[in-house]
RNA sequence: CGGGGUGUAGCGCAGCCUGGUAGCGUACUUGCAUGGGGUGCAAGGGGUCGUGGGUUCAAAUCCCGCCACCCCGACCA
């Protein structure tokens, strides 16, 4: 089977972008470093939004909508943010072509922008700049906002889904009146967006805190959710920053309190991108293509018929229809392919590749005897069911698929966790099975920038739940209250 | 931006060394058979050989320039 498919023994980086290609999520565009998402990576995506866009509605949250360009001038005002992006920006330096005396279309050196545009890499910048004019009074407070958007950072290596010039993702961007309320909201989304990977994405994750050398340009913390791959990397699946008052004090936003007095607004900005796709992908698919989690599959049930003469093809359709109205009743997504034009192997094989959780195949001989054939993805298995009251047996078992996904999920990862002592032990793991590496760190920066370039090895986070314990760090052997998980990330 | 590699049918590749009718697999179209795991047989359509120049009677093939993409590094969600 799928004989032109690597494995991930064989390729891994190559095996990821064959499910990616093969099974019509994405492929690489015209432009360099931006993909086409196709039809069906979209709408796993629109599933993943869909999700999420209530979770942030349901904690408060409304959707607005900020400029695709902002002015240079606006970057300047917070330095550490500006430092953090300018490597890798796109600008639109004019606004108009014209034709050449040679025919060709060029720049209209005439139209050259008094200021130029930055086309967003994130949008603190021109949200905070608005946020001045929507905050006077602490009545104003506390504004939760989140955007759905389109960004760009010019990679200078990109993969698809997991780093492209252009990513969709969505940001929050919240005011408060006070410090621990901001926290306090910078924590909340952190634990909407495990909630969503675990229980939907069916992917354990880490929550923690980054290190001042991960931390997001112009953050005074970064909450992150770190996610293990199945090649032992590390992939940061979200990040929740709490700004302190930086973009209030850049911008100006100030408020009048209860008390009459004038402060300065805090902040937050959280976002998860398209790289979930990435995630998704990279945490459960197989040597056989994409596996996807039942609760984000476009299609849960592909019903495919087998048959040899019209007349049969004719009462399958009957049965089928019969079924599929029966899941559907219980909301469950079903398609039922009765395409003359490919034979069932062929479907059965394209279905599997493309991660359809469940397949049910029936033919004549599950008409007299009343039964189907239902073959789960994750486990690769195919039983023999009774028709009668099927739709509940296959409500049960998508709920069962999920959560296996997620159980066999969280078996690799404590298999790939482990803790040391030592330096040598320390880069025989990295260097070997990777995996998240528990280790004592003194806390510099120095260390850290040490132990990432002669390993390639980064503090993914501090666990938030990090139990206090004392130790040497394995670099430089100086006191350390705790361990911090080490890996290669993406 | 440094190192390596590749551009030939939609996709994957051979041909190039040693210049002389552009080929294979797959996909596509048609017909017949087939139909419980990528079906078989037959016929057919599809190519400015990345691009510009040079050498030659003759260039996919030899020479020079350019462009694009991929991989490995540095950078990063």
């Amino acid at each position: 089977m799928s004989k032109d498919f690597s494995t991930r023994e064989e390729n891994y980086s190559k095996w990821y972008n064959d499910i990616v290609t093969k099974a019509d999520l994405a492929e690489n565009s015209a432009v360099r470093g931006c993909m086409v998402i196709k039809p069906y990576g979209y709408s796993i995506w629109e599933k993943m939004q869909a999700v999420l866009d209530k979770m942030f509605k349901d904690t408060g949250h409304e959707n607005a909508y900020f400029p695709l360009f902002i002015p240079k001038s606006f970057f300047s005002k917070e330095a550490s943010h500006v430092e953090g992006f300018a490597k890798e920006c796109a600008v639109v330096t004019h606004y108009r072509l014209k034709t050449a005396p040679d025919g060709k279309i060029v720049v209209d050196e005439d139209a050259k922008l008094e200021e130029e545009l930055i086309v967003r890499p994130t949008s603190e910048t021109i949200i905070w700049d608005t946020y001045r004019s929507w905050i006077q009074s602490y009545r104003d407070l506390p504004l939760l906002i989140n955007q759905w958007a389109n960004v760009v950072r010019w990679e200078m290596r990109t993969r698809l889904f997991l780093r492209t010039a252009e990513f969709l993702w969505q940001e929050g961007h919240t005011a408060h009146a006070t410090r621990q309320e901001a926290v306090e909201e910078a924590e909340k989304m952190l634990n909407v967006y495990a909630d969503f990977a675990e229980n939907f994405l069916a992917l354990p994750v880490l929550k923690g805190v980054k290190s001042e050398n991960e931390r997001f340009a112009g953050a005074i913390e970064t909450y992150c959710i770190e996610a293990l791959m199945q090649d032992g990397k590390a992939l940061q699946a979200g990040t929740s920053h709490f700004l302190g008052q930086n973009f209030a004090k850049a911008f100006d936003v100030k408020f009048t309190g209860k008390d009459g007095k004038q402060e300065y607004v805090w902040a937050t900005s959280w976002g998860v991108s398209t790289r979930l796709m990435g995630a998704l992908i990279m945490a459960h698919s197989d040597d056989n293509g994409l596996v996807l989690p039942p609760k984000l599959a476009p299609n849960q049930v592909v019903i495919v018929p087998i048959y040899k003469s019209d007349e049969e093809l004719a009462k399958l359709n009957d049965k089928a229809s019969e079924i599929k109205k029966s899941l559907e009743a219980l909301g469950i997504r079903v398609k039922y392919d009765n395409r003359d034009t490919h034979k069932p192997g062929w479907k059965f094989a394209e279905y599997e590749f493309k991660g359809v959780p469940l397949r049910i195949a029936i033919g004549p001989r599950d008409l007299e005897n009343g039964t189907v054939e239902l073959a789960r993805r994750d486990t690769k298995e195919k039983a023999t069911y009774q028709q009668t009251d099927l739709a509940h047996k296959i409500e049960h078992l998508l709920g069962q698929i999920q959560s296996n996904l997620y159980q066999k999920a969280l078996s690799f990862r404590e298999q790939n966790t482990t803790n040391v002592d030592t330096w040598e032990e320390f880069v025989n793991q990295i260097e070997g099975k990777g995996g998240f590496v528990y280790a004592h760190w003194d806390g510099t920066k120095e260390t850290e920038e040490t132990i990432k370039e002669k390993t390639k090895a980064t503090i993914r986070c501090i666990p938030l739940d990090n139990k206090k314990e004392e130790g040497k760090c394995i670099l430089t052997g100086k006191p350390s209250t705790q361990r911090v998980v080490f890996a290669r990330a993406y």
